[in-house]
DNA sequence: CGCGAATTTGATCGGTTTCAAGGACCGTGG
DNA sequence: CCACGGTCCTTGAAACCGATCAAATTCGCG
């Protein structure tokens, strides 16, 4: 049993952040009925137009949300990590209105919706954390509205990077300026908006201006935090990483 | 007394369709405290940075919600109308990380965000409805996202104005084929992310196209709605205006 | 070592932007 | 009532960013 309860624990200690959550709380998180599985990559856990019935806690590995176009184009709209509920949304909202798919092999715990709905009306403070999520969740989806609306390919992969610099750093906290892309460069087109062409090109341009540098072609050194930031136009603030500070203050 | 509590049905009439509330949630919510206000055109209610103290329900005219890039361009990020809460996400994260501003002359009910959190906290069912809203606004932020990143120019605004009559129709019933737009081509291109100029090419296009019709700049007579929203690669799933109907099935 | 997938590079094309100017509409004031 | 000014819409021409097409190279891996 105790080897269950652990097996949650990245989502408490996301949690954690967006709430005071008392210790009844988080055993009651840490219970949550729950199916580990693993993903190969490129596996769609979720397609658009599923009932949802259950909601994939991340446990390793990385995965995206996304949607197919008319002319069969793709557009990524989330990229999610160690300890997110992934698909918390599409449950929550009854019919899946996106897909989600593996980027790389992951381990993922399934939840059952009405577990999470039981737990959320018997403990105000846990759907308080949840709601919180998908407000947060929502803020990101607005910079990535601006991100690829109203900004150039440059500035566009150079805010990418940012962001996910320190998504990773929050959750794995170590040298966040050198750092593994679990993606290749279409899935960083899909991202972006753009073309996988037009994705190495930029690349490319952001390492001759000394931003960046790359030994494998995932691979990312960020060279000045402070010039990536400017150059890709990033403001942490929409990730609200600091809400914790200000929930204990 | 009763003035004042029928000034919030607005939004009591989009929250029934977030969840199954009872008698006592919805005479609460009519009987938060709030102060109305009228709004000019142009006037921002919110700006980025600041710190939000009051959510606003829209009672009349339209507003939207954007971002200013670091070059000066804008990104619309939403369009509001009557009962929304435009500003609930900016309110509950305490920090305004976007700006709203007045499409038109504006009425609105500024109701202080501690006492939608009392509420909250009292009425269950009346933050799962809270929710619930913001869920769906992150549906629509993600189609956004889609729209501006993976569709080209006249598809862009095929579909906005498809979303548009919808919306339309559902707080105002009524002829959703023929409408005006409570924007001007500048601000259709900050929500497409295009250029005013161009914005004005693909209006005509899809006017030439048969599929719209303008009298008047700002006035849409949808010809087709089928073909239009064809053009517009647009499935109204994300809106989830059929939520009520599984709700109470 | 060899195959397939991903990255890189080059050349060309096209959608969109930019720059610029003319025209329509509307509220205001003489 | 009409002249005026400003804002918005419309249109044209040229420039540009990013897309497309195509081929070469490198990388990952069995």
């Amino acid at each position: 049993m105790n080897q269950a309860v652990s097996t949650l624990d990245p989502m408490l200690k996301k949690l954690r952040l967006w709430a005071q959550l008392d210790a009844v709380d988080e055993r009651a998180l840490l219970e949550l009925p729950h199916r580990v599985t693993t993903l190969p990559v490129h596996a769609d856990m979720v397609s658009e137009g599923d009932e949802v019935s259950h909601c994939c806690l991340i446990l390793s590995g990385f995965c995206v949300r996304y949607k197919i176009v008319g002319d069969g184009g793709r557009q990524i709209m989330s990229i999610h990590m160690v300890g997110d509920l992934v698909d918390l949304q599409n449950a929550l909202l009854g019919v899946a209105d996106h897909g989600v798919q593996s980027l790389t092999p992951c381990t993922i715990a399934r939840i059952p919706i009405e577990a999470i709905q039981r737990l959320t009306s018997e403990r105000p403070r846990v759907k308080d954390a949840l709601w919180y999520d998908t407000l947060v969740d929502g803020s990101i989806h607005r910079e990535w509205i601006v991100n690829v609306g109203r900004r150039d390919g440059k500035t566009r992969i150079a805010h990418l990077l940012c962001e996910f610099a320190l998504k990773l750093e929050a959750v794995h906290p170590g040298d966040q300026l050198n750092f593994e892309l679990p993606m290749n460069q279409d899935q960083l087109a899909d991202c972006t908006g753009l073309t996988p062409v037009h994705v190495n090109r930029m690349l490319k341009a952001l390492a001759k201006d000394g931003l960046i540098e790359r030994v494998t072609p995932k691979s990312v050194v960020i060279g000045d935090w402070k010039k990536l930031a400017a150059a890709g136009d990033f403001d942490r603030a929409y990730l609200h990483l600091d809400a914790a500070a200000r929930h204990s203050a």
